[in-house]
DNA sequence: GTCGCGCGCGCAATAATATTTCGTGTTAGC
DNA sequence: GCTAACACGAAATATTATTGCGCGCGCGAC
């Protein structure tokens, strides 16, 4: 809801607890400034409100076994919406897909995908991907090495925004 | 450690925590068939030996005003390590790069970004990435839309395949 | 075989945390 | 200036986390 503006002390409480889902709500009490009661209430109000999905652990795929981490570059015959929904489903369904996103340009879609190991990840682009209605093209990249992955929103950049602002 | 195997119930405990990591230690317990002190004992023991990194609050980005979701994908001059680490480096200092991925095959990088709107991308396009050192070439992707985020571990996969050795 | 030994469980007690209840101060609207 | 809505915080209560045993099972030594 765009109307429900946040103040900074709920938007404190959204950095930390994407910082560590698992604070508890007295320390987040105390870092934000506030009592516990209330900070709770605001947490459950964040979370209502939407602006909190869930809270996911952090777990380890490479200590799991899965060694291989491939992005696919996915080209469509038809871009028509029916067929747009279609693939995403299907995409849905595919659990070795871990993210896809639909985007411009001269590929439709980019997909995220995991493996426990090289064939693996084959048998499912040769067996599945490519052969799956309505795909016209796909081009995969392995990923060599991680920098950097933080799934989450930068509030360094929305502070200093809503600073300018002001 | 591939030496430390897990157990049916640690696997079950990092499927469950993925799913919701603030489930309570009872629940959690409840859920995989053992009482709470020792479900705590492998959670604690989990998290020591990085099979969980951290938990952490999945929060609503378009919620929070981050409208434009981008992957730019990054070519080099040069790729001798000490180039490479330099510019992933320099990924982790911005904030609007949420994740940097060392890729094989013709691009050198895909990085996911996140900005409030499109100006502010087009800013560090222009202004950052494209004017530092070692870039050679970019090409950006704007989300459309996105189908699936869900970044974890497909624990079905690691199931499937655990019974099948047995 | 049988005697320990180590490991992991669960019960019970304790400590910490979450959650509810309620009284108070502050503020916007009239 | 008065009132109503709102959000806070203190205190009480309910839940949960955590610690401290004692027990039973499986395994290796003899």
């Amino acid at each position: 809801m765009p109307g429900t503006r946040l103040d900074p002390i709920d938007r404190k409480i959204l950095a930390e607890l994407q910082a560590d889902g698992r604070m508890t709500n007295v320390e987040l009490a105390k870092r934000v400034g506030i009592s516990a009661p209330p900070c709770l209430r605001r947490v459950r109000t964040l979370e209502e409100a939407g602006f909190i999905r869930g809270y996911h652990a952090d777990v380890d795929a490479r200590e799991l076994g899965f060694e291989v981490q491939v992005f696919a570059m996915v080209g469509l015959v038809s871009q028509a919406e029916a067929d747009l929904s279609v693939f995403e489903e299907r995409c849905r369904n595919w659990s070795l897909v871990r993210e896809c996103h639909m985007l411009n340009g001269e590929v439709d879609f980019i997909l995220k995908c995991v493996a426990p190991d090289l064939s693996t990840f084959q048998t499912f682009l040769t067996e599945e991907l490519t052969k799956a209605d309505n795909v016209a093209s796909v081009k995969t990249s392995l990923v060599i090495r991680g920098a950097k992955d933080e799934p989450g929103v930068p509030f360094d950049i929305l502070e200093e925004r809503l600073s300018r602002e002001a």
